[in-house]
DNA sequence: AAGTGGTCTAGACCACTAC
DNA sequence: TAGTGGTCTAGACCACTTA
């Protein structure tokens, strides 16, 4: 077989030809180039574009799909990720009720308003101190029951604009108001619980005694890069419900 | 190119030849034919053995590898994943210092009995009523202080023979033991959390007043076939530590 | 030096989707 | 029917480990 075509290749410093084209792949994605819920060009084009066979792009597509940014349809194509579509609306929502029973919640904007960045938020979402930012209450029911309580602060510099109108009209999950209004893509959480007590305010707006234990979860969502979008503390009410880890599945 | 050999295996009923090949290997492993620690055979000899190509073959063995199943070394060969070497220690260890740090946990054991097997315990590890089983109590510390209890319960008919000694003196993780002495094999958890408060029992044991604040967790261990092979309830202290979920990753 | 997994190729045919 | 992703092949060479 010709080397010369695949040897100048594996020269490059420190990586891998597929691991290049992967991150080629992102950089368009991050750049804007194919917005969320497009198809990307054919393996076929793409494998042209970076100059490689279509084994090597496969093999950068897949990782990209295993990390549920693109998300491939056979006879259609490959597309970027939603989260309104693709029937994982709720990757990040864990809550359950405790028979199992999985159903969608039911979101009221309690409060919204514009301030300055506490100091933890300025840490966790990588802002100078002093940032001015978006923060916002939300109340989540499920069957009724009034079941969670989010405290959500969004950086002012990546969501121009935003209204009060905005979070309480939207017809879809926040996730995807940041996606098509914003073109932030939520890729990654990383959430930290904790176990609390229901006090003045959280007690109040979750209908629970001051006492009631609950569940204190910190998140931070990343975009693309590692880009942390969002910062939210929520405190959940697991009278009737359970927050669920499911681990190394196939 | 001849399709003489390519094609019938593509007509396998409702699979691919690559899943066909995936649950051959697991098969093996199910069946004790290579156990934890020990390299499966090279690519090319399960290739053959599977009459299959080596790219074929290294599908079924890529999907098994993500499961974290088995591991690749690359230049030493493929092996069974092992809870204690490998590195991924404490996989289904989650609880983190609130300052981010990682620190390995001392374990105590506090109880150990032999019994019938609570409705729940029952239930979750798909036992019939009135099962025996081995209930024990571990207690973790971490940098000094208490922060866990474990309250486990094990089928008797999955662990036969154990005793307090094994489970007392073991050098290894308790995910270990049952990998090295009793040929099973967690490769998978399912856990459920909740808000609690300390009280009798258990605020004793963690050496906190009751009525501190706790988390609660309920957790499956699966093995292969989704055999359920461990039900534990946890309580977590978080004065100082987390439960961390990170998501998605690359 | 021999053996292992890791990367990459070039192209075949299949299954599915849309027109 | 044309175009897409999905599966599979046969074999090359690379990087790494062990002896």
């Amino acid at each position: 077989m010709n080397n010369d075509i695949a040897m100048p290749h594996t020269a490059m410093i420190g990586s891998t030809l597929y691991k290049e084209v992967k991150r080629g792949i992102l950089a368009a994605l991050a750049g804007g180039e194919w917005k969320a819920g497009e198809a990307i060009p054919a393996e076929r084009k793409l494998g042209e574009r970076f100059g490689v066979s279509i084994g090597t792009l496969r093999k950068a597509i897949d990782e990209l799909v295993a990390e549920n940014i693109l998300i491939r349809h056979q006879g259609r194509g490959t597309f970027v990720a939603t989260h309104a579509r693709d029937h994982h609306y709720f990757r990040f929502f864990r809550v359950v009720r405790q028979d199992g029973y999985k159903t969608y919640p039911t979101v009221a904007l309690e409060r919204f308003r514009k301030a300055k960045a506490s100091r933890e938020a300025c840490e966790k979402l990588g802002l100078g101190t002093g940032a001015r930012v978006f923060q916002f209450t939300n109340r989540l029911m499920l069957d009724d029951d009034i079941v969670m309580l989010d405290e959500i602060t969004l950086p002012e510099a990546l969501f121009a604009g935003l209204t009060e109108a905005d979070l309480r009209d939207r017809p879809t999950t926040l996730y995807n108001l940041y996606q098509d209004v914003f073109g932030l893509n939520v890729i990654r959480t990383d959430e930290r619980l904790r176990a609390g007590l229901a006090e003045g305010d959280s007690a109040r707006l979750l209908g629970v005694p001051a006492g009631t234990p609950l569940i204190e979860l910190r998140r931070i969502a990343f975009s693309y890069h590692d880009q942390p979008v969002e910062w939210r503390i929520s405190r959940l009410n697991t009278e009737k419900y359970e927050y669920l880890v499911s681990e190394a599945g196939a």
